[in-house]
DNA sequence: CATGAATGAGGCTTCATTCAT
DNA sequence: GATGAATGAAGCCTCATTCAT
């Protein structure tokens, strides 16, 4: 048990130096691999910006690709919570999905390198990693979206929301998603943004169809 | 005058050859480009793919860069073209948006691999051309954006929409059309993509909210 | 004898038409490998400066080293008829060497490229030709140097010139003459060029030492 | 105290290998530039001789033109010491010019490759290298020939010369001093061309009309 | 004869990775 | 742990040469 709170807790400070070191090396790659792409960045570029030797990158990732890996399943872990904590099916589906989004944007705008990264290497990264490692992330990004069918279902079952086909709703969604990441929706404040996420939201739900004002007659 | 028709219409056999080989080149770099990016694609993997020398690229294009500009090029004028036959303001917008979707999947499961480069590219790609030409590029690229918001606002104001900031809609709207490239939406054939596409069209018009049965009562 | 005849004066007009074709290649490749080196000059662009294709390049010369090769075969004919116009050892020595040097002046003039070239090339094309194309050449060159020595040896007997070792003087002569060719020492007319001969013929003769005036006394 | 002087005396480990290998790589250049010429010569067999990496010379040389330039100016450099210690105009000018073909001469056997290479390159290099560092290049080596027409027309004030155009003889010693450079005066051993070089000399001064005997009477 | 498209060997250069210090 | 010099594989590009037309 000590040695629990030990592991978790209390780490020396060789360890927490360690740890330290590697996500600043990771901080630098976020920002490097963004400007470039993954090809395209150099070790030196990224060991200059994080102000380490070329070697030093090697001390805490065994080569490049391991390097954009760790990134990005340091960023899948942040994120699985993320959407755990916000996609709890206790809460009205359209406050749950609102919150999804908002907060989508509000970590756009804190660590909008990350974000650029995410956006270029979506599909292009996933062509220079090995076999092995993609189809473990795939299986865990279906895992996500499978999570959140399951979530819009309940909705459908729980009368929140109409009775149409899942798969047809969730590319509209993750669409949406995607391009906010990508270009925030070209919205220059985090303001504007959440505004445009409001717009969004009531469209999402009532259409953009001219019928409800009649119906509201 | 025979041949003066000829000079404007008919190549000369060696130029026909040219024209040729040129685009099977440009269709061997879609597909290796599609499947590596950019940077990780080899021109010796594409001149095999082509059936070509390497060497012989070179007479088609004066670099690697301005391969994959071409392509580009060429894609967008073919767009250009494509939407401006669709999105013509003549017809009832949910008509033509339906039809530019049912277009664009149609393309996609003819020419999969530009698909896939377009997609893999979208971002990537201009972090590594010139100046100039991403330039070049982002203008033409909002002129059709701004094109699609002109064409919305008209069915906004024909009372076809209902009236909502069109700057939230577009954002859905391209994310959605992006998400549709890029993945299909995970169909696996032509008929079910068409179907998320009605599905789709409907809960754009009609949202997803629960009210319309309500209001139907 | 006809034919005698007609090798040397009638060629047919195919013949005819070879050898000026011949002469317009070399005439360009002078140019070309002047401006730019043997190794930098491309025959492309040989081929363009003489209008014809690369291709054609391969109709009269095997291959681009033999094109430089009959350069300096050709110029290297033309100059040993013109050294022994010149270097007959039936004038006075002073005279003859005078001709020499205003006679190469006047040339320098006429074909600027071909000295370009051979003043580029006079060390370095030796580099990249065949072991036995430049033994060839070498005893070409000796040749004429003994032809000069010869001549020299036979001024000292005739008392045109004092007894002095010919290696000595040799190397003087020589150098003089290659730098000549190589800047034409700075001069840009010919007459400056020839005024500058003729005090260096003084100068050669009588040493630019103070003596000769105290010898006057 | 003694690590101060070590600071502008004695350089690091470090630098003193880098300084080092860096002159190895130059060394091994000089050589191969010097067999093959600047563009026959190839970076993977200069590589070879100076027992690195083809890698290894961009650690030291940002591109071949580099290294071809860097020799040309560390050369410039010690010849400009050189020549300044040499031609002072504080002796005889006779002594101080044979003293100069001597030095020369001394060089020629200590270095024939550097010598060789300077004869192929004197020309041919210049055409491979860009405008701007061209231009710094003949603006150094006309401040060398303006110096030693500096030093003749002091002779010639002096009366060790006789009144000559100076133009007319700095051909024909730079000339003599650049085909001994070039290929020694076609002698095989040091002591033999100094015994050339004291003929030269005589020859230069005295001249090789037969006159000199007659004033002798 | 003449062309120029095609080839492919070979050059320059970059950069991920290793390793002695 | 940290460094950065060294490596060498691999990429882009050029160009002498060939050959079908």
């Amino acid at each position: 048990m000590d040695t629990q709170i030990n592991n978790s807790e209390k780490l020396s400070r060789r360890e927490r130096e360690k740890a330290l070191h590697r996500q600043q090396i990771m901080d630098a790659a976020i920002k490097v691999f963004a400007e470039k792409g993954f090809h395209a960045a150099t070790l030196e570029e990224i060991a200059q910006e994080a102000e380490f030797s070329k070697g030093a990158l090697y001390l805490y990732f065994s080569n490049k690709e391991d390097l954009m890996y760790s990134i990005l399943e340091d960023t899948f872990k942040v994120w699985s919570v993320f959407f755990k904590d916000i996609i709890t099916g206790e809460r009205k589906f359209r406050e749950e999905i609102t919150d999804m989004f908002n907060s989508v944007a509000e970590e756009i705008f804190k660590k909008p390198h990350l974000f650029a990264l995410l956006s270029l290497q979506h599909a292009g990264f996933f062509k220079s990693i090995s076999e092995e490692k993609r189809n473990e992330f795939i299986k865990k990004n279906i895992q996500f979206q499978s999570n959140f069918e399951i979530r819009l279902k309940k909705a459908i079952e729980n009368g929140e929301v109409r009775k149409i086909p899942v798969e047809g709703i969730t590319g509209m969604i993750n669409g949406s998603l995607f391009s906010l990441i990508q270009n925030r929706w070209n919205c220059q404040t985090l303001d504007e943004l959440k505004n445009a996420i409001e717009v969004f939201i009531d469209t999402l739900f009532n259409g953009i169809g001219k019928k409800k004002e009649v119906e509201g007659a």
